[in-house]
DNA sequence: GACAATCTACCGATGGATAGATAGTTTGGC
DNA sequence: GCCAAACTATCTATCCATCGGTAGATTGTC
C-alpha cells in the first residue's frame, strides 16, 4: 500500500462510510467494526485516523458543516432566488431518502440522540444546527424583501418549522415505508410559507 | 418484599422508567443496568419481567398503543371538538417537552432507531404509528365535514404532515435549547390546516 | 410444599481503545 | 547518489468495561 497514493484517501473513505452508518444505523448502533469491515482495513487502523469515536463524529459533523456552507455558496453564486433556495434545500433530503439506503436527515439523528452524544460532538452539533438555522433565516428575510414569503411570523419561528417539517417528514417516511409522502409534506410547507 | 404488594408494581416500574429513558435517551442507549439503578433493584430482576430487551422494548410499544387508545377514547367520550382532539394531540408533546428531562417524541426515537431495533419492535412500532395515522385521519375527516379543516390535500397527506411536524418540533427544540419555538410551530401548522 | 420474585454469580460477545511490530515513504546529511 | 533516520499508515494482539442474558440459590407468601 503507497501512503502517497492513499492520501487523504482512507481517512475520506472512513468519513464517508461512517455518514452513511450514521443516516441509517444512527450514531450509537454503528462501531468501528463496521466501519472496518466497509473500508476494508483492520479497526486499529481507524484509531489511527481518529482515535476516538467521538473525534471521529466530530470531524464528520464540521465536514458536513462545510460542506453545507460550500453547498449554500454555489447556490447564492448561481444567482438562485430565496424560493429555489428553499426548494433545493428540501429536495437534497428527498434524494438522499429515496436511495437504496433510505438514509434520513443527519440533523435528525443526532438531535434524537443529543442527550447520549460526546460533549466535544454536542458542541459541533450545536454549531452545525446554528449555522442551518441562519442560513435558513438569511433565505426567509431575503425572500421577504421580494414579497415572496408570508411574515406573519418572526423568520427564526418560521426557521424552526421547516428544520422541523424537514427531520420528522424524513423519520415518518422511513418508518411508514412510504417515501412519497415527501412530496406531499414539502408542498403543503411550501404553502405555509410561501405569499 | 411482598411479592402480593408488589403485583404487578415491579414491572410497571420497569416500564415507566424505560419510557423516560427510551424518550431521554434513545433505545440503543440505554442498557439493563440503568433500569436497575434507577428501579433499585438488579439487573437479573428485569429478565425474569421481561426476558429479552425485545421483549421490553415490545411491552412499552404496545402499552404506549394502548394507552394512546384509551387517551384518544377519553377524548372522544368527553365531546371534544376535531380541533380540540389535535390541540390536545400537540399540547401533550409540549408538555413532555419542556419537564426537566427534555423528553422527546417516542415517535421521532423509534423512527431514528428504526433500522437498528429488533424484528418484533419493528413490527410493534409499524403498528403504533399505523395506529396514531389513523386516528389523525378520523380526526381530520371529522373536521372536513364540519368545514372546519382544508381540504387541498388528502387527510393521508395532513396527517403525515402533522405527525412530522410534531417529531420535528421536538428534536429542534431539544437540540436548540428553545423550548418555545414549540408554540410557535404549532400555531404555523394550525394554521396550514384550518380552514 | 409450591410459587412468585428477587438475589448473587457468572457467561460469551462486543464495545472502544492501546501497545508494539512492521512495512513502505520521505527527508536530510554527506 | 546513497543511506540512515524519521515519519506515515497499517497490522496483530490484547486490554478492560459493559452489554444482554443465564443458572441456581434464596426469600417471603399463600
Amino acid at each position: 500500500m503507497s501512503p502517497k497514493s492513499a492520501a487523504g484517501d482512507t481517512r475520506e473513505q472512513i468519513l464517508e462510510v461512517t455518514e452513511n452508518l450514521l443516516r441509517t444505523r444512527s450514531f450509537n448502533a454503528f462501531s468501528y467494526q463496521d466501519i472496518a469491515d466497509r473500508v476494508g482495513i483492520r479497526k486499529a487502523s481507524i484509531h489511527y485516523h481518529f482515535p476516538s469515536k467521538e473525534d471521529l463524529g466530530v470531524a464528520l459533523v464540521k465536514r458536513l458543516r462545510e460542506e453545507g456552507q460550500a453547498w449554500a455558496q454555489g447556490l447564492s453564486a448561481r444567482g438562485a432566488s430565496p424560493l429555489e433556495k428553499l426548494e433545493a434545500a428540501c429536495s437534497i433530503n428527498g434524494i438522499s431518502l429515496t436511495s437504496k439506503d433510505e438514509e434520513i436527515c443527519m440533523y435528525g439523528v443526532l438531535g434524537v440522540e443529543y442527550n447520549t452524544l460526546p460533549p466535544r460532538m454536542q458542541a459541533a452539533v450545536r454549531e452545525l444546527q446554528l449555522a442551518q438555522h441562519r442560513w435558513l433565516k438569511s433565505v426567509l428575510r431575503e425572500g421577504r424583501k421580494q414579497g415572496l414569503f408570508q411574515a406573519d411570523e418572526s423568520v427564526t419561528a418560521q426557521a424552526a418549522f421547516i428544520s422541523a417539517t424537514l427531520q420528522g417528514t424524513m423519520q415518518v417516511a422511513r418508518t411508514t415505508q412510504r417515501p412519497e409522502i415527501f412530496a406531499s409534506t414539502m408542498r403543503q410547507l411550501r404553502k405555509a410559507l410561501v405569499a
